[in-house]
DNA sequence: TACGATGCGGACCGGCGGTCCGGTTAACGT
DNA sequence: ACGTTAACCGGACCGCCGGTCCGCATCGTA
């Protein structure tokens, strides 16, 4: 069931596709202006190898994507609190938006290039279905949220912080790091219990 | 300043070709399988007509875009409450948010073609930043949310009726309108006020 | 070392958005 | 009515991009 054993020099392309990916899409501006000859050159390969390798753009682009997700998605799905399971919820749903949020300001390229594509609308990635899964189960222990609510407000907690908007905050207008979670940190605190900071 | 006299001939094709491309986005499943040849073709004319006409792809689909949103911004802008100004904010925030999403329900062909243009992020429209000026303003006369805040909040607001949002919602799944309305006025409420509907 | 399987690479393809220019036609003065 | 002119039309054409293909090189193995 599993594919028996690539070769080494195989490998060895795999990894710099990966790596002249990466930089690519992270030196840039605009993803869309990152064409596929141009990975392929950049790692000193064909554009066959390329395509072997990971099908076809937006494969290249989700692999890179998740490679860079996973150490996330283990912290929150078995790691310590304030992320991993076992945290109560008024806790969790806030360090796990921070969490998603400093990601995406870290990663906004690929996450732009992953939207880019086209091929794909957000919404129809596997990954977004667990963070919305994870959010909806949280909401639905806290008081005064019904099962219904809990599934928009998942849905309107995550798009908060999708990538063009964090790009277009970061990126387009200063706003730094400490700023914008400090907003959504804020704004996350209003949805979940309206308790104001202040006042 | 002005264009002098358009000749009426172009003035027909402009209007054959904005009644075309209204159309096949609206029929077709995905926009980007809406072709520039397509529109001409259907539009019974050439391409360089559609060209001269509308610049590029994204300038046809900014117009069929604005022509559709211009009754929207004009309730908004001039007329009588819940939707015009005059209105607290407490009651207009909803209804605009409401209004939006209802254009975003019924439009949401358009404002998919025009987002996944690429060719610009839906936070460089002109349009976007009205709308974001709008409830800044209006949240800041709201007791508990400082300048700061109401930034970021009128961001989260407006993430919240995007159009690949509606579209997963009511496309994918079968949520229908009244649900959606219902649940994207929940939200605003609990971000508003943080008053809890029932309990 | 010799041999099969696996992967490599870049010429090639189809189709897209966008351009160009010779032919056509509307607008207007007479 | 008609000629002149400037504007407009149309579709062949271009450059580019994602993706394919297949003869050839390279790896792993006996």
């Amino acid at each position: 069931m599993a594919d028996r054993k690539p070769r080494k020099d195989a490998a060895r392309n795999r990894a710099s596709l990966l790596a002249a990916a990466e930089e690519l899409f992270a030196s840039r501006a605009r993803p869309e202006d990152v064409t596929m000859s141009d990975v392929a050159a950049a790692a000193g390969v064909g554009k066959g190898t390329l395509f072997r390798a990971f099908g076809d753009r937006t494969g290249l682009i989700r692999e890179l994507y998740a490679a860079r997700l996973e150490p996330v998605e283990e912290a929150v799905t078995a790691g310590p609190p304030p992320l991993g399971p076992g945290t109560p919820p008024l806790e969790r749903v806030p360090a796990v938006l921070d969490a998603l949020l400093c990601f995406k300001i870290d990663n906004r390229h690929l996450a732009l290039a992953l939207e880019a594509t086209g091929s794909d609308s957000p919404y129809d990635a596997d990954h977004y279905d667990r963070w919305h899964a994870l959010l909806r189960g949280a909401l639905e222990q806290v008081p005064g949220f019904d099962a219904g609510d809990s599934g928009f407000t998942a849905h309107a907690l995550l798009a908060a912080v999708r990538a063009d908007l964090v790009e277009h905050l970061v990126g387009g207008r200063g706003m730094d790091r400490q700023q914008l979670r400090a907003r959504l940190s804020d704004f996350v605190e209003r949805v979940l219990g309206g308790q104001r900071p202040e006042a």
